[in-house]
DNA sequence: TCAAAAGTGTTGAGCGTACACCCATGC
DNA sequence: GCATGGGTGTACGCTCAACACTTTTGA
């Protein structure tokens, strides 16, 4: 079978960013091509949008298909247009970000352990393709949208400490911030919910867990607020 | 001839917002479809993405085809990427936004006039196609963006009065701006170049004219300098 | 001389920032 | 009892918001 056209089509792509936070570092989820081009290279996970699905609905496919990942953040970031991305034909593709929690998600079977890994953001293989400047974008679309929308909850787990909100907010800004100036913030930011629970498992007095609360917010935000950290 | 793939393909397009701005309100681009579908209905200029030039190019190229403008500022904004969008067959579209001077750009004689027309952005006709939301989203682009870029300016005169600027900001973000603090505020921005000439044939006291100025700009935003309206 | 818009300062409130110590817990 | 992080308050400076009158010009 074969489809024919009038004129010449570039083939349209999606690939996925995907951030994942460790203690104290911003991760990458990458895949290890198993074929040309590129093979052996690390690259964005990701493939062809079928011609009966959206877009949306491609990057949520592959990243399941390839990575196990489902039901996370998803945003579409920008898409790359230019001739040469990919040296066997031209190809078109639309990148989207995820942030996922690095503890509810352990990648799945469905991912060939051997060709799927985290890496330090900060500290990248070569990859395949122009993804890294695909990741580079990406990062600083992160950057810029973590200081005015709540999206850095997507990172953790759903109950966290206000410790581990700040160490989010100063890895993915890249610096400190002080620590009671930080919790006076972001508490009467009013949108998040103080539970009766407290961490466990350390060697230290147990800190007070919090959660994200959509309803919170959007009831602040309604009243002319603006979350930024 | 003809061009034959294993799979099917979505065909790619680019689609262009226009924005310009008339003295109290802010105008978007429309042309009217000489086809069909949606013959007669107006619609955002936009083309097929040939395959030997970069989607950026193609927007630039469409830009310049259907309604002569060039050289003005253009980004991309979003893909859409539904199922639907196009009754013919699946049409991906890569949207840009553009900002132009009405001034400066009358629409050349290369855009048939009859086909071409500024509307209020905020009193739309019916729009051919899924136009109507992208433009919903251009706007709300252009209203985040302008508050903390200077991109403004592309929408104004190379030289133009305080007073022009504010209203401009009114405009776009629809709310009254106090005229001593917004000048206090732009100014003290130390990106405005303050000419020796005033504007002419008022009626009124002419008021004097300043430019923007890229470098002062570049300047004041690398000492750790913020933009913000 | 009138109409229309240009241009100009001050004050109070709220917010961001800087900063240091005691507390609870597990080992 | 000690090490580790949890948790808390205050003071200062700066920015933002509110606010009204005089000046210049052309008609």
């Amino acid at each position: 079978m074969a489809f024919t056209y009038e004129f010449p089509r570039a083939a349209l792509t999606v690939d996925c960013v995907i951030f994942g936070l460790d203690e104290a570092c911003l991760k990458a989820l990458l895949i290890k091509r198993g074929i040309d081009p590129f093979r052996g290279r690390w690259a964005l996970p990701g493939g062809f949008v079928h011609v009966d699905e959206t877009v949306d609905d491609a990057a949520r496919r592959e990243l399941r298909e390839e990575t196990g990942l489902q039901r996370v953040f998803l945003e579409q970031l920008y898409t790359f247009g230019d001739l040469n991305r990919d040296p066997r034909e031209r190809v078109v593709t639309v990148a989207y970000f995820a942030l996922v929690n690095l503890h509810d998600h352990r990648l799945k079977a469905a991912s060939d352990a051997e060709n799927a890994a985290w890496f330090d953001a900060a500290d990248l293989p070569r990859l395949a393709f122009d993804h890294e400047s695909i990741i580079q974008i990406a990062l600083a679309r992160l950057k810029g949208k973590v200081r005015y929308c709540p999206i850095g909850f997507e990172l953790l787990p759903r109950k966290f400490t206000l410790s581990q909100l700040q160490r989010l907010y100063e890895t993915i800004l890249e610096r400190p911030l002080d620590k009671r100036n930080f919790r006076k913030k972001v508490l009467q930011l009013d949108m998040l919910e103080e539970l009766d629970e407290v961490e466990t498992d350390v060697a230290h007095r147990a800190a007070r867990l919090y959660r994200f609360n959509e309803a919170k917010y959007a009831k602040s935000t309604k009243q002319g607020f603006n979350f930024e950290i």
